[in-house]
DNA sequence: ATCTGATTTAACTATTTGGTTAACAAATTT
DNA sequence: AAATTTGTTAACCAAATAGTTAAATCAGAT
């Protein structure tokens, strides 16, 4: 057996499952879209997972493996506060355009499932925020930014992040522009959500 | 026939509808389910709402319908910038509370099919930002808040708003808290949220 | 060359699911 | 009260869908 190929096939078919999950979610996915966009019989899918559940957690395990790192970048990375803030908002905008779906496919499943963030818990390289809540508690002791709990501070981050992109198609008609337009406000936001963060917290 | 009997079993199948499509969406939601909480026999459903997609339309557009007055909250009120950004932040809280799914299943649903929004749009009382533009433009030039896109302030107040709710699941795990923890958290987002936010625009 | 185990396929099955039908019941009109 | 309209049900149907089976093919070992 070519080692290679029935790598190929595997990874074609995980690949073909995570365009359709991410788009359509563990109950609008139709395993016969899968192999379709495979170029695969329906079978194999079950051969190589035996079930729609089980080829959904594969994807579900990639697709966060994908995002850890990074929300690792503002929790686990030693630079300093400020400039990790500016980093990592401008990484962020970069990453959804390259991955578009996956962030609201991880919060949808997850919303949808939540005993299932259990089983990512377990992997390593899961996100923790113990060192950020060090980070944050010295920089309010040198008197570097106004007291704020560092999970709220945390969620502030990753909201203000993440939202526009998951409340896209809300948000674009509230502020009443077109697709394009609205590109180019996110675009801005590479350096506009940073500025606001740090002007919210500087002293 | 009885007609409030009838009306009752109409709106009876909404709110069954309602519970069942807010939770698992409209490709995950069954009509069987929704016969079964609405105690009637399915033929029913098609009685009154001929089709599961025109069923899932009524329940969308009425959970659009309560969710419009949050965001007017915020866009078309007449009162003090500062003080709408906090009694909205206070409000939006509570109303979550009451409609725990409702913000993500308009989210997750509009970003699944994002043409549906044109619907909405025709609706009255459809929010628009034209009344925030000018009011926050009145309190730049007055020299009360820092120079700001509307659009980008009106995406950062919604964005640190909702996202706490909709990512619950996935923040829980990074932030390291139980329910109840996070709960907590969130409950003193109602005044913390609006601080962050008026701490950073103004001058 | 042939055997062996992995890979792939076509055809099939069982179940789920949205939707329909036809008959019955209850209310309203005449 | 007879006729008509509206509301409700049980039984059914056809399409969709996840999953299975059994046979065929392919690559490497003997």
């Amino acid at each position: 057996m070519n080692n290679k190929e029935s790598e190929n096939t595997e990874t074609e078919i995980l690949n073909a499952a995570k365009e359709v999950f991410l788009q359509k979610g563990m109950a609008g996915a139709r395993m016969q879209e899968i192999a379709d966009k495979a170029n695969i019989n329906k079978a194999l899918l079950h051969y190589y997972y035996r079930s729609k559940q089980l080829l959904f957690e594969a994807v579900f395990k990639s697709a966060f493996k994908l995002l850890a790192p990074q929300l690792n970048r503002v929790l686990n990375d030693d630079t300093d506060l400020f400039e990790k803030i500016r980093k990592f908002t401008e990484n962020y905008v970069a990453f959804v355009i390259k991955h578009p779906y996956l962030p609201n496919f991880v919060i949808q499943e997850l919303s949808k499932n939540p005993d299932f963030i259990q089983k990512l818990r377990a992997e390593k390289n899961f996100p923790t925020i113990d060192k950020f809540k060090i980070q944050v508690n010295e920089a309010i002791d040198k008197g570097i930014i106004k007291p704020i709990e560092a999970e709220q501070l945390f969620i502030n981050i990753i909201s203000l992040n993440i939202f526009p992109f998951i409340g896209e198609p809300l948000l674009m008609a509230l502020v009443n522009m077109d697709k394009e337009s609205y590109k180019k406000l996110l675009k801005k936001r590479k350096t506009e959500v940073s500025e606001f963060i740090i002007n919210s917290i500087k002293i």
